[in-house]
RNA sequence: GGAGAGAUGGCCGAGCGGUCGAAGGCGCACGCCUGCUAAGCGUGUGUACCCCAAAAGGGUACCGAGGGUUCGAAUCCCUCUCUCUCCGCCA
C-alpha cells in the first residue's frame, strides 16, 4: 500500500507519477473515500466518547444505591446514534481499504518513464553469445530429441504447460536447484529457507497478489489457500505482523520452491518449450531491510542472481524496467535476460526489485530503529536467482553441441556426478 | 477424524460483568544511592487510528479472530483459528 498521507498531501504529484505506470486509477473516489472514513470515524469516536462517560457514571451511581434513569434514557438516545452510524463507517471504511490495497507502488524518482517494455534501458551485457558452425535448436527439439523433456506426456497427466522431465533433464533440473541454493547460501549469505507452497490469504495480501490478481492463482477451496506464484510471497510474509530488532536487520532469505501461476491472459503465448508453464521451479532471493539502504540493497542483490549465470558462462544483459513495465509492488525493478541462441533472442530469467515500504505497509513488517523508538516499516526486495526452468533452457540452447549432445557447464558437473556431456541419442 | 486442556502486554503470570490498558514478577530505560564485581530504592516502559499546522494535549480501539447478550465484557453465550495432551490414521 502507498502512503495515504502522500496522496492527502500532494495529490497532484501523485498522480502525475502513477500516471507514467498507466495504470488507471480514480483518485477523486480515492481521496473522497479517506475524507468520508475520517470524518464518520471521528463523528463516531466522539459519540462512543459520550457513552464511555455514561456508562462510567451509571456504574457508579448504582454502585452508590442511587437512581439511574435519567442516564439511561440517554445513554439509550446516543446508542441510537451509534447504531445508525455503524454501517455506514463500516462501508466506508471497506471502500478506502479495498480502493487503497488495488493500487500500485509508487515508481522510484529514478525510475526512466516509458509506455512499452520497449523503453527499458539496457544497463549492461555480460559475455558473448556462443557462435555456431550448424543451426542452433530450440530447448524443446533438443529435449525431445534427447528424451529428456516430454511435453506431451506432461500435458497428459495435467493439461497444456506442464512438462515432464524425466533422466538427465531430470537431474540437470535439480543439479541447478542445489548449485544455486550453494551459491546463495554459502557465497552470499542467504539463510536457506523451505516454506510451505501453499498460503492463506492474509500472506498473498501482504505482499501484493491480492486482492487483486487473485484469477492469476491457483487455488484451493477447502481449505480456502492458494499455491505460490513465486516464494517471495512465503519468503516476505516471514516477519508478517512483527516488529524486528535493529539487530535483525538486514535478513537475508532464499528458497528454492516450485511456482504455480495460472498465466491468465496470455493465451497462445509461448505455447511450445518450458519458457512459460504453470508450474516452474524458482530459487528466489528475498531482503528485508532498512528503508536507508534499500536501493543500494536492491544492487548487490542483482549481482548475487547475476553470479549465477557467471558461473554457468551464460551470456545475459541487464534492463532496467521503465514506469509503463514495472510491476505492481514494485518502486524499481532489474531485469536480468539470458541469450537463447535456439530463438535468438533475450528472454527475461530473473527480476529484482525494491518494493520500498509497500508491501511491508501491507504486511505490517516493521522494526524498532533503536530502543525506546516508534516502529518503522521496513523496505522488503525480491529477485529470482534464478528461474531454474528457464536456465535450463538457456543451458540447452548455448551449450548444444553439433553432434546434439549438451556440454554440461563445469560448475554442474559435480551435482551431476561428474557427467560431462547429456550424450545424444543413440 | 474422536476426547480433553488452553490462548491476557517483550516474557512469565493474576484477573468478583463496572473504578482494567489491565495486579504481581522478570526484562528493559532513566534517575538516586552505594566503593566493590552486585544489590537496594524511585520513576518510566504496548500498538494502531482519529482530532490538532505541529508539539503539547485530547479521544477511540485492541486481553487469539469474528459475532451476540448488557447502560457497561478480558470476564457471560455462539462460531472460527491456532497451540498442547491422549486415541485413531499416516510419510
Amino acid at each position: 500500500m502507498i502512503d495515504v498521507r502522500i496522496l492527502r498531501e500532494d495529490p497532484e504529484g501523485m498522480r502525475e507519477r502513477m500516471a507514467a505506470r498507466g495504470t488507471d486509477i480514480d483518485w477523486e473516489a480515492v481521496m473522497a473515500a479517506d475524507r468520508e472514513r475520517r470524518e464518520t470515524l471521528a463523528r463516531w469516536e466522539r459519540l462512543k466518547e459520550r457513552k464511555n462517560k455514561l456508562s462510567g457514571e451509571i456504574g457508579r451511581l448504582k454502585k452508590a444505591g442511587g437512581d439511574a434513569a435519567d442516564l439511561m434514557e440517554e445513554i439509550g438516545t446516543v446508542s441510537a446514534e451509534l447504531d445508525a452510524l455503524d454501517q455506514p463507517l463500516g462501508e466506508t471504511e471497506r471502500r478506502f481499504s479495498e480502493s487503497m490495497l488495488d493500487i500500485p507502488n509508487l515508481p522510484d524518482a529514478g525510475v526512466p518513464v516509458g509506455e512499452s517494455e520497449a523503453d527499458n534501458p539496457v544497463l549492461r551485457h555480460w559475455g558473448e553469445a556462443p557462435a555456431f558452425d550448424f543451426t542452433p535448436k530450440n530447448h524443446w527439439e533438443i529435449g525431445e530429441a534427447l528424451g529428456i523433456l516430454d511435453f506431451a506426456r506432461g500435458a497428459k497427466l495435467t493439461g497444456a504447460r506442464f512438462t515432464l522431465y524425466r533422466g538427465q533433464g531430470a537431474l540437470l533440473e535439480r543439479a541447478l536447484i542445489a548449485f544455486m541454493l550453494d551459491l546463495q547460501t554459502r557465497e552470499h549469505g542467504y539463510e536457506e529457507i523451505l516454506p510451505p507452497f501453499l498460503v492463506n490469504r492474509d500472506t498473498m495480501t501482504g505482499t501484493g497478489q491480492l486482492p487483486k490478481f487473485e484469477a492469476d492463482m491457483f487455488r484451493t477451496v477447502d481449505p480456502d489457500y492458494f499455491l505460490i506464484p513465486t516464494a517471495e510471497v512465503p519468503l516476505t510474509n516471514i516477519h508478517r505482523e512483527e516488529v524486528l530488532d535493529a539487530s535483525d536487520l538486514p535478513a537475508y532469505y532464499c528458497a528454492y520452491t516450485p511456482c504455480f501461476r495460472r498465466e491468465a491472459g496470455s493465451y497462445g503465448k509461448d505455447m511450445r518449450g518450458l519458457i512459460r508453464q504453470h508450474q516452474f521451479n524458482k530459487v528466489e532471493l528475498v531482503k528485508i531491510v532498512e528503508p536507508e539502504s534499500s536501493f543500494e540493497e536492491l544492487e548487490k542483490l542483482t549481482r548475487d542472481a547475476e553470479a549465477v549465470l557467471q558461473r554457468l558462462g551464460l551470456h545475459y544483459r541487464v534492463v532496467e524496467l521503465c514506469t509503463a513495465d514495472l510491476g505492481f509492488s514494485a518502486a524499481k525493478t532489474y531485469d536480468i535476460e539470458v541469450w537463447l541462441p535456439g530463438q535468438g533472442t533475450y528472454r527475461e530469467i530473473s527480476s529484482c526489485s525494491n518494493c520500498t515500504d509497500f508491501q511491508a505497509r501491507r504486511a505490517a513488517i516493521r522494526y524498532r530503529p533503536a530502543p525506546k523508538q516508534r516502529p518503522q516499516l521496513v523496505h522488503t526486495l525480491n529477485g529470482s536467482g534464478l528461474a531454474v526452468g528457464r536456465t535450463l533452457v538457456a543451458i540447452m540452447e548455448n551449450f548444444q553441441q553439433g553432434d546434439g549432445s549438451i556440454a554440461v557447464p563445469e560448475a554442474l558437473r559435480s551435482y551431476m556426478g561428474g557427467l560431462e556431456r547429456i550424450p545424444a541419442a543413440k
